[in-house]
RNA sequence: GCCGAAGUGGCGGAAUUGGCAGACGCGCGCGACUCAAAAUCGCGUACCCUUAGGGUGUGUGGGUUCGAUCCCCACCUUCGGCACCA
């Protein structure tokens, strides 16, 4: 974990970190040697927002936070190994950040590229695709619809790790997680083809139907094609430059509303289809994406329902290349009201004419492979990770800029290239970097000359790319991390976090390892190897939590009216942790009187005499409880299924209370019981634990005992309940010893008057015994 | 539109994955203690039939099975992701 320092502790923190510690506490019990680190995310905009607004400096501002924060995580009473802290603006976390950046640089992973980029107008930066949100393509941050920008940037060439990105053999992440990111990452297949155009150019586009290309009666370019103005005739060259210069206006939101109506416009300019010699005309048209495939398209509206509406709307033909299985006549390209998506054999199609459905991609592919005009192709969603900010309060980019060499890196030496502290703001919001009056003028590393430095700095998701590994060995100033401490710890066994981390934090992570393997400077392929996601706590009206809305719960005055054991153990109890759900404040009450059960329980077995011999049949139930819990406790515990693990305890100490009533107090089952109850409890409840385990002058410390082993043998029940049911229904319960043979259950379920009583003097038809549970007669 | 997840008492949730539906807790009701209240403790608490006993019940409608909260089909609702992705 890695929390923003905003200030303070949320109870979203809570949620998602007891458990967390819960289980490292259990782990730790049971005799592994775990690390529980924890830092601060600390570069970002808030800082920023706060110094504008209030006058602060965002340095002042974020270790005043991270300093209250600390104290906050205090109150939680986590294992946290506070000595491992690492924050990501210090300049010696920052230093290898950029140097990370200097490598991925010299490998060719960063690269400056001038295209349209997401920006955001309230934040002044631009924005990763990641942080684009929405059907109104909404900054992450701040929820204002962004703009297009068309700016120089850096990226980190994550596309390279597109198809590798999709394996996740490695690794035991939940299945929702996985979905999430190989849908971002969107691989298609199809192939590359070759079209040209008069001039000769090559006009290369990407299709999953190969097998339609006799279908193509037109093209279509995206507006921005680099292509349009040389294609463009002479007569269509206004039209065309208007349409251009309107869709480039227009945000992402505008161009994909509308319903989706088509509109575009001809080119006058006409493309060879490679596999008919067929002059085809060239469009350009908003739907056609330049960021996706090649930013052009083959159009068959005969079989894509957008290609066919732009064809009906502006009259262009239709040629039917596939007759359906099920249709008796090939459709009528004139007539036809929706494009075809049935499969069957191909038509129209010259050479392929006659090709199955379930071959004829294949077949195309192998086709344009041997004429030299395509070649089987796959394709990403995915984009490169643009990690350029222009904001003062983050990583510097190592980079200048020199009128004689060009773009040049800072050498790693010369690192950190530290943020500087004087440092004045702008009206408009703009990075006080831009305009300081020194900062910004270096030395050219290759001549020696006057050279600009980079004023633009690192997404913050740049830091936590590879924060786990910064915490090995926080101080460590010779590389990123200790190599003999990452040899012992790395990877991350188990990582907890939220969904919303699924396309950004948690790819970016993957990338960063994956390059850093292929850089020589690690050698495994996935960052954390097991990882769980928990659940999030909405608003007591189901709404999320904001300030604005008032239903902020304040985690600091639960721990004050509480305890933090009883706000640690509320927030494992009150829902599935993976689920999350609305804030109910009622139900703390009820973990709070369980907690004052088990205070009693304890403190008052020292009054007792010791001694008592317990009657053998209530030892034996006693016993067999604490077994049956150590083995629920463990199980739930190992499968972050904390909310019965509360309820195994609760279980656990009624029991405890009824044996106390039949007077066992005193006695050593009892004792055990207590004893075992204590340590079951250590994880979650660390300070009353380790309180009653003192009280009852136990060898400290209770969070060094070895987690309790169940005796599956004492677990097992000796007697069962066994169900009687007639055709299904339940008539009867005996109860039975837990070996009763089947006919010995048959014959006892068979003597129940109730169940004659049901059998009306009938044979039974069949009788069906399940160990253990139940006897079921049918008639 | 496409992909995915989830629908169980008044509420949060449980059910060893095909075998007692509703564990544990909240809330509520009744009782004990108290002059009284709070706290605490005890009992009860899915719905319906006045009871013995029975009927119904896990979003809706079908199906498979001796038996379905669990498997299959169709649908409804809610939430999440993607979205003119070629």
């Amino acid at each position: 974990m890695l929390p923003y320092p905003s200030g303070d502790l949320h109870i979203g923190h809570w949620y998602a970190m007891t458990p967390s510690d819960a289980r490292a506490r259990f782990q730790r019990m049971q005799g592994y040697n775990v690390m529980f680190p924890i830092g601060f995310d600390a570069f970002g905009l808030p800082a920023e927002n706060a110094a504008i607004k209030r006058n602060v400096h965002p340095k002042e501002w974020t270790y005043h936070n991270i300093e209250n924060m600390r104290n906050q995580l205090r109150t939680m009473g986590a294992m946290w190994d506070w000595e491992r802290e690492a924050v990501s603006c210090d300049p010696g976390y920052y230093r290898w950040s950029q140097w990370f950046f200097l490598r991925l640089y010299k490998h060719g992973m960063a690269y400056r590229k001038q295209s349209p980029v997401d920006y955001c107008p309230n934040c002044n930066t631009t924005l990763a695709r990641e942080q684009v949100w929405g059907e109104d393509r909404h900054c992450e941050r701040c929820e204002t619809a962004v703009i297009k920008k068309d700016l120089e940037q850096w990226f980190f060439k994550i596309t390279d790790y597109a198809e590798e990105l999709l394996d996740f053999s490695k690794l035991d992440w939940p299945e929702r997680l996985q979905l999430l990111q190989t849908n971002w990452v969107g691989r298609s297949e199809g192939a590359h083809v070759t079209f040209h155009t008069e001039a000769g150019d090559v006009l290369l586009v990407f299709t999953t139907r190969p097998d339609t290309l006799w279908g193509a009666t037109f093209m279509v370019l995206a507006p921005e094609h680099p292509l349009v103005a040389k294609v463009t005739s002479a007569a269509q060259k206004t039209e065309v430059e208007a349409y251009v210069a309107a869709t480039v206006r227009q945000t992402d939101i505008q161009r994909e509303a509308a319903d989706k109506e088509k509109s575009g416009v001809f080119t006058g300019g006409y493309a060879t289809n490679p596999v008919n010699g067929e002059y085809i005309p060239i469009w350009i048209a908003d739907y056609v994406l330049l960021t996706y495939g090649t930013g052009a398209i083959m159009a068959v509206p005969a079989h894509d329902e957008r290609d066919f509406a732009f064809a009906r709307a502006f009259g262009l033909e239709v040629r039917p290349v596939i007759q359906g299985t099920d249709e008796l006549a090939p459709p009528d390209g004139a007539t036809m009201m929706a494009p075809s998506m049935h499969s069957g054999m191909m038509i129209n199609s010259g050479p392929l004419s006659g090709t199955p459905a379930d071959q004829a991609v294949a077949r195309t592919i192998a086709w344009l492979e041997e004429n030299g005009s395509g070649t089987g192709a796959v394709n990403y969603r995915l984009h490169d990770w643009l990690i350029s900010r222009q904001r003062y309060w983050g990583t510097p980019i190592p980079m200048t800029y020199c009128d004689g060499c060009g773009v040049q890196p800072v050498p790693e030496e010369q690192l950190p290239v530290l943020l500087p502290d004087d440092i004045e703001w702008r009206p408009t919001g703009e990075s006080p970097l831009k305009y300081h009056p020194t900062w910004k003028h270096a030395s050219c590393p290759a001549c020696g000359g006057a050279a600009i430095r980079e004023t633009d700095t690192m997404d913050t998701f740049m830091c936590s790319s590879w924060y786990q590994y910064r915490y090995l060995s926080p101080s460590y100033d010779e590389g990123p991390w200790d190599p003999q401490e990452f040899s012992h710890w790395m990877p991350v066994d188990t990582y907890t976090g939220g969904i919303e981390h699924a396309t950004m934090h948690l790819i970016y992570t993957r990338y960063f390892t994956k390059a850093l393997r292929d850089m020589g400077l690690l050698d495994f392929d996935e960052p954390m190897l097991q990882l769980r996601n928990q659940g999030i706590i909405l608003g007591e009206d189901s709404e999320k939590m904001s300030k604005s809305r008032g239903n902020v719960v304040a985690p600091d005055e639960l721990v004050a009216q509480y305890g933090a054991d009883a706000v640690r153990a509320y927030l494992m109890f009150f829902a599935r942790w993976d689920q999350g759900a609305p804030w109910s404040g009622s139900g703390i009450e009820g973990v709070s009187r369980w907690l004052q059960r088990v205070w009693a329980i304890a403190t008052r077995i020292t009054d007792a005499e010791t001694g008592v011999a317990a009657p053998d049949r209530l030892a034996r139930d006693l016993r067999r409880k604490v077994h049956q819990t150590i083995q629920k406790v463990t199980h739930d515990m190992e499968n972050f299924e904390f909310n019965t693990v509360i309820s195994a305890l609760m279980e656990l100490t009624n029991a405890l209370n009824a044996a106390r009533k039949a007077g066992l107090v005193g006695s050593e089952v009892y004792a055990q019981g207590v004893d075992t109850l204590l340590k079951l409890m250590a994880p979650v409840t660390p300070h009353i634990a380790e309180e009653l385990w003192g009280i009852l002058r136990r060898p400290y410390s209770v969070h060094q005992q070895s987690w309790p082993v169940a005796d599956p043998a004492v677990a097992a029940a000796e007697e069962i309940t066994l169900v009687v049911q007639v055709n299904g229904k339940v008539r009867d319960r005996l109860t039975a010893p837990a070996d009763i043979s089947a006919e010995a259950a048959e014959e006892r379920a068979l003597a129940s008057e109730n169940v004659r009583r049901h059998l009306h003097g009938r044979e039974p038809k069949k009788v069906i015994y399940v160990p253990g549970r139940l006897v079921n007669i049918v008639q």
